[in-house]
DNA sequence: AACTAATACTTTTTT
DNA sequence: AGTATTAGTT
């Protein structure tokens, strides 16, 4: 992962009239460019359009990051601009990586970096620092992640009286995002959505929400576009220097962007108006969460005299796969057109099966990949890919059984987990006491005494005096206005805060980590938990500091984690890919199986509910995904019978396996069973049931592969395996040798005797303190 | 503040 | 069915 130093690395700004041209540059111009050479006739195209509006679409696999990251090195090339006039907006943080690493190879890595190039989100936050105070922040604002955003939600919801289990504030934070992404600020709320929530109140507690978060100095994740686009409009000259600087810009994935992003980029790009847009309507999954298809489909009317390019030729899939999914997305209305074509060879035709239920569904897949493995397909370019999440677990049953190597893409992410988010709010507080949130999130964590009511004085307290809960807190224990423990407590807490604080300019960052970590009884908190993920947790918190490494100051690697929400993918070990079909886009694959193709479940029947026809319009892009993520076999499953909500039911095969068109799609009729396309295709399912599945040699391979132990004792592949050093030894035997009579000492209660042993917790007569349970991890032999 | 009982959920996810 | 969060009880 590359290493991240201070920020703006950037190159001057050129003069207007001074072209940053070399005399090397210039000659390079008439001789053939070689990394032009290597394109097609469109790409190329794509490639040297460069004034103007351009909107290419780009199919699955048709070279779509390669068009967008030689286009960037072209313009760098020409001289026609330099790096930091290039605005490029990715999605997520891993294509912008890959973006930033690709154009480093192409232009020889000469140029020191790309300081536009990241995610809309990034580069809002970086435009909002230099700005702060036109949208009433200050610059060194903090971004909320959903858990704060959650918590204030809740606070305003409990200072409204309202009453949070008829109007969650999950709920109102979906609408609040909602809005965001529709660029609507609260002024601007139709009545019929603000009535959505608690009888008309919902705009008045978005407009609060706004507020508050101008107190805490703060913005949420919508807020990094909307108070963009607030400065632009509010604030004219910012946005035409903004204009001036860009004299590129690029966009990715262009079919996801929500209305808000696309309005940022049309501010902008009314400047240079040298737009680029790349994009596959095809591919457009996220309409849940706010993209407007409509986007990519109205680019040539928003932005007049634009072209419009269209990258046909696949590179990745074979003839079958790709004739499948064309005539699966062909079945789609309002779509700008594509049609993949391929010149490689037809290869293997789609395969679709029926199963009999989910269960016997991992079973054929497990045997296909354990048979593909045989042959030598390496395990890493294979892939399950899911409609929904508790698909996975059938899979993840199977595989660890046959003790076949797995890993799950997507899940929790790294940043999202528990123990991480708890310890980059003890940094956060540490560099910024006033953070009331971060704060209120860890105070009694782990447990300090200091429950409900000493927060609730705390609130008041700080809402009284207009300042931090932390400067509250410091106020109260001077005061006898809360109980003795729980005053020793807080100002305890405070006290270390201030030690931490005191020794950052002198400190490495990564021990005073550890320090905080340590002193604050985190890391104690969890060897002491006993349940089983606890072990983990510790090894997440050491490689946390571990990653920490990487960066030079604690604020910066806060700047980082706040921002990206991505866990470092430890490649290397070959395994099968179990994901999503959401966190598949852009992935590809040698082996693809499909499983879940029922009706209901692939499209899946809330959409269909809540959506209607562009609902499944957007499941079958879905499933269009699917298929092309595959380069040389796809296969298709379906099960019969599906639990779903604990219920057993029956299940039709998904309408668009019909849509699939038959020449490219073969029915496997395997082990004697007769799977389908019979009279009406698919009923005669009950046959796959036949007894005897057990002598089938799939199963008795299955046996010799069982792991010794059976499958709970092994750890599941999806848990770090390597479990070292002390911590965790720590957690799971500290109390080893403790028997009944055995005189021991405890930080709190002094010196005892053992009266009573239950596991690994203790009774214990304490000579000061008298009989206390205790954890035997807190007593040691005395 | 810790435990138990009840209740609500159950599509997809980035930043 | 199973879990995960929350409310209520001690």
């Amino acid at each position: 992962m590359a290493k991240i130093r201070g920020s703006a690395l950037e190159a001057p700004d050129p003069s207007p009239d001074e072209a940053p041209l070399s005399t090397s540059q210039r000659a390079m111009r008439t001789h053939a460019i070689p990394y032009l050479e290597a394109l097609n006739p469109e790409q190329r195209e794509a490639v040297e359009t460069l004034d103007g509006p351009l909107l290419v679409l780009a199919g699955a696999g048709t070279g779509k990051t390669r068009v967008l990251t030689t286009r960037i090195a072209h313009i760098l090339r020409l001289g026609r601009a330099w790096p930091s006039q290039i605005l490029a907006v990715t999605f997520t943080n891993k294509a912008a990586r890959e973006m930033k690493g690709r154009v480093g190879q192409l232009i020889g890595g000469v140029v020191e970096g790309m300081p536009w190039l990241g995610t809309f989100h990034a580069i809002g936050v970086k435009i909002l620092r230099r700005h702060a105070e036109l949208v009433d922040l200050k610059p060194s604002f903090t971004v909320l992640d959903t858990d704060d955003q959650i918590r204030l939600i809740k606070q305003l919801l409990a200072a409204e009286n309202i009453d949070e289990k008829r109007w969650p504030a999950r709920l109102l934070a979906g609408m609040i995002d909602g809005w965001k992404n529709r660029g609507i600020m609260p002024a601007r709320v139709p009545d019929g959505e603000s009535f959505a929530f608690a009888n008309g109140k919902a705009r008045d507690l978005y407009a609060a929400y706004q507020r508050r978060l101008k107190e805490l100095n703060a913005a949420d994740f919508g807020d990094l576009l909307l108070e963009n686009l607030r400065l632009f409009q509010e604030h004219p000259d910012v946005l035409a220097q903004y204009q001036q600087r860009f004299a590129f810009m690029l966009v990715d994935e262009y079919q996801d962007t929500n209305v808000a992003q696309y309005l940022w980029l049309r501010l902008l790009a009314q400047g240079s108006r040298n737009i680029c847009c790349v994009g596959d309507d095809d591919q457009s999954i996220y309409g849940w969460r706010g993209a407007e298809v409509d986007n990519i489909l109205r680019f040539e009317t928003d932005f007049p005299g634009a072209k419009v390019i269209r990258l046909e030729r696949n590179y990745r899939s074979t003839g079958h796969i790709l004739g499948a999914a064309s005539g699966l997305i062909a079945h789609n209305q309002g779509r700008l057109g594509k049609t993949l074509r391929t010149d490689g060879a037809n290869g293997d035709k789609v395969e679709v099966q029926g199963c009999w239920d989910d269960e016997e569904e991992a079973r054929i897949i497990g045997e296909d990949i354990e048979q593909a493995q045989r042959q030598g397909q390496r395990l890493s370019e294979v892939a399950i890919l899911v409609r929904a999440s508790f698909q996975m677990r059938a899979f993840e049953d199977r595989f660890i059984t046959l003790g076949l190597p797995y890993r799950v893409v997507g899940g929790p992410r790294f940043y999202e987990r528990q123990e991480i988010r708890d310890a980059t709010a003890y940094f956060d507080v540490t560099l910024n006491p006033a953070n009331d949130l971060k704060f209120e999130r860890i105070v009694n964590t782990p447990r300090r005494g200091l429950g409900e009511s000493t927060l609730k004085s705390l609130h008041q307290l700080a809402r009284a005096r207009q300042v931090p809960l932390f400067q509250a807190a410091r106020l109260i224990v001077e005061t006898e206005e809360l109980k003795p423990r729980a005053r020793k407590s807080l100002a305890d807490l405070i006290a270390s805060f201030d030690r931490w604080r005191s020794l950052i300019e002198t400190m490495r960052h990564t021990e005073i980590a550890e320090l905080i970590l340590d002193e604050s009884g985190y890391t104690a908190m969890w060897q002491t938990e006993k349940s089983p993920q606890a072990a983990s947790k510790l090894e997440n918190l050491k490689e946390l500091i571990r990653f920490m490494e990487e960066f030079d100051t604690l604020a910066g690697f806060l700047e980082h984690v706040s921002l990206v929400m991505d866990a470092n993918t430890e490649e290397g070990t070959d395994r099968v890919n179990l994901m999503t079909l959401h966190s598949a886009k852009g992935l590809e694959f040698d082996h693809v199986f499909l499983p879940g193709w029922d009706e209901g479940l692939l499209p899946h029947q809330r959409s269909l509910d809540e959506s209607g026809r562009s609902g499944l319009e957007e499941e079958r892009r879905l499933a269009h995904v699917g298929l092309t993520r595959a380069r040389l076999k796809a296969k298709i499953t379906f099960a019969q019978n599906r639990r779903t909500h604990g219920m057993w039911q029956q299940a039709l095969p998904s309408r668009f396996i019909d849509e699939l068109p038959v020449d490219h799609v073969e029915v496997a009729e395997d082990r004697g069973f007769h799977g389908s396309y019979g009279a009406s295709r698919f009923d005669t399912a009950e046959t796959l049931f036949a007894s005897g599945f057990y002598e089938t040699p799939g199963w008795r391979r299955a046996q010799r592969n069982r792991p010794p132990g059976g499958a709970s004792s092994g750890p599941r592949a999806r848990e770090p395996i390597t479990i070292d050093g002390t911590l965790v030894a720590a957690s799971t035997a500290p109390g080893a040798g403790l028997i009944i009579g055995m005189r021991v000492f405890h930080q709190k209660f002094g010196y005892g005797r053992i009266a009573h042993v239950d596991g690994n917790k203790l009774t214990v007569d304490f000579d000061k303190a008298g009989r206390k349970k205790v954890v035997d991890s807190f007593v040691e032999r005395s």
